[in-house]
DNA sequence: ACCGATTCGGAATAGGCTTTCCCTCTAGGC
DNA sequence: GCCTAGAGGGAAAGCCTATTCCGAATCGGT
């Protein structure tokens, strides 16, 4: 069987011409211009578009128009919850504006992020918005930076999420002091010995958070012993493995561990339970982000409060913001600690 | 401060004058077309485009020959794991064939999904693969049916997820035998007294998962009494609720409570935990779709699996098939059931 | 009844790119 | 050395829509 030719969708060209009236009357009826076109041929139009299942092509309208209306966003890994709340937040946010939200996922991979800015930048996005993955390696960042200055140089407005320092609009999220909130809140709660998973040694984020929680715990005197303090990916499994890592050195008289995201928390609460160490009996957990499961495990997550699905939202409201233009506004967003059953007061 | 004008992006125009060449060649050193271009003069075009910061125009392009290289994405609610799974499948394999996604939510609701995918349609989209939220409503079914086969009659493919018997491709996932599996699996554990907490009446999974349970418990003569199932949202809250109203109605002989989603499950374990009933020492609980977090709540989440990553993926590759052409093609994906232990033998 | 001011449909152009088609130039065959 | 073929650059057509500019028709005022 031939492969059947499919026909073409219905151009405005079609519908002008099944509704007998010129180009210009069909786009004018279809999108409400400026200006107005006598009700009697709008509804030839609207009526002729209907029956051939007429659907304007945006990309012709966007090079006619020179401008889209998409939002590009930018994630490491939307299984995790941390990065599909704030995902949440953008395309609510942007759906409410009538923008389209693409998205491409960086996998964790810097050199990857950078390509896919490259490419995003192709659709000529009216917004980027960039979260996650951000790291101090500054072979990349440079170019990243080219990339996206180039960018907001042609009229694009790109927001950053959660990464300061860079010359670009940001909603910044306090992770210094919310770890060093939760520092000083657990020590109220009588913790005194700690061990801490941490993510690469780059990332930005893990870095703030475990600087934030070391101040903290500092304000009392108290230090992490550097062999307490271990390295793992920034997923659940990585907590898994960080956690198991930590078994292995002995954790005898460690109170609590501290993990720099939620869901390496979760991990190494995994990891604690099938050694057969009850948390918080044993060991106490903390973690970073409050995303949504953090309340249904079991004990439920001591964490940092962060508003990830308004987080979303802002992002969206500051790059479509006028302040925005000159590229280097920052919105603050609040963190907030909360104390749940994986570190009772002791 | 005037808005400072933007400069206008580099068009390949721009690159050819810079290059001292034509458009055409500009255009052909770019994309490698079949025609080859000189190697000087491919370099003199590579080094002015980098010059000049360009990056071609995707909307033109896509404009130029007739076709874009995007996947329109339709989910419920990507911050539910369920979802963003799927999606990450979606995202990773539709980057592996240089495609880009676009991602809309439908928050559930069906009259928001018809306007979506009308919507979409103007992307030209080269793939749309919608999931979740299929009901059987049949008012915006119809509507929807009507939308899509515009869509496949001019080149479009779409593939359905979990949504079996609509004219279109579909990536199957079999909720029903799956719950009945889970129902007998359940029952040589020794379960005889089950509730369930299900979806609205109108979706499909929803129906699909509790007649499989039943029908599984049926071939053991065990019925559920009609007035434990209790209906709730799709979601964790959703669960939360319909446990609680479930325990206002007493349980003390019931055995195991059954969700028709994991999601659902986590927020009934809460609620049961709240209530300070034990699970699984009270009542066992049993899920349905192996969200990642199935594993890490205590008790960890007896389940049926779906390969979520993997259904993303493979909707990609039946929309990429040749044989997909119909546009009637199923592929089935096989689901297992996964005890652990929020139901242990008794 | 006539003139200026609106209103509004239509033709034409622009916008960035791909691709066909034409044409020149070079290499190879005899 | 001449002719043919093939390689490859460039001009131009075309993709689909928005919008500007024109001109015709209508309306109101006097």
């Amino acid at each position: 069987m031939p492969a059947l030719p499919h026909a073409a969708p219905a151009t405005l060209h079609d519908v002008a011409r099944e509704a007998g009236v010129s180009l210009a009357t069909a786009s004018r009826s279809l999108n409400g211009s400026a200006r107005k076109v006598n009700d009697d041929y709008r509804q030839r139009v609207l009526a002729a578009a209907a029956r051939l299942n007429y659907s304007p092509n945006f990309s012709a309208q966007a090079i006619a128009k020179g401008s889209t209306s998409t939002v590009a966003l930018v994630v490491s890994d939307i299984a995790d919850p941390y990065f599909s709340s704030i995902a949440a937040g953008v395309i609510r946010a942007a759906e409410a504006e009538g923008l389209i939200v693409t998205m491409a996922v960086t996998e964790r991979n810097p050199e990857r992020e950078l390509e896919l800015v490259r490419a995003l930048r192709g659709q000529r996005p009216r917004v980027m918005i960039l979260t996650g993955s951000r790291s101090v390696d500054s072979e990349h960042q440079a170019a990243l930076i080219t990339e996206l200055t180039a960018f907001t140089a042609t009229g694009g407005r790109v927001v950053l999420i959660s990464q300061e320092g860079l010359p670009f609009n940001t909603v910044v999220v306090d992770n210094y002091l919310g770890a060093r909130a939760l520092a000083n809140a657990l020590v109220a709660q009588g913790y005194r010995t700690f061990a801490a998973l941490t993510g690469a040694e780059t990332l930005v984020t893990s870095r703030d958070r475990l600087a934030g929680f070391a101040d903290g715990l500092a304000e009392h005197g108290i230090a992490i012993h550097p062999d307490r303090v271990v390295r793992g990916e920034f997923t659940r499994d990585g907590g898994f493995a960080a956690a198991t890592e930590l078994l292995a050195t002995g954790l005898e008289q460690v109170d609590l561990v501290f993990a720099v995201n939620d869901v390496m928390a979760i991990g190494a609460m995994s990891a604690l339970r099938e050694a057969g160490i009850d948390v918080p009996g044993d060991i106490a957990v903390a973690g970073f982000d409050d995303i949504d499961t953090a309340r249904d495990v079991t004990p439920a997550l001591t964490t940092v409060n962060i508003p990830l699905t308004d987080v979303g939202r802002q992002a969206v409201a500051l790059a479509l913001s006028d302040t925005a233009r000159t590229g280097d506004e920052a919105v603050r967003v609040a963190t907030r600690v909360i104390l749940r059953a994986s570190s009772p007061a002791r």
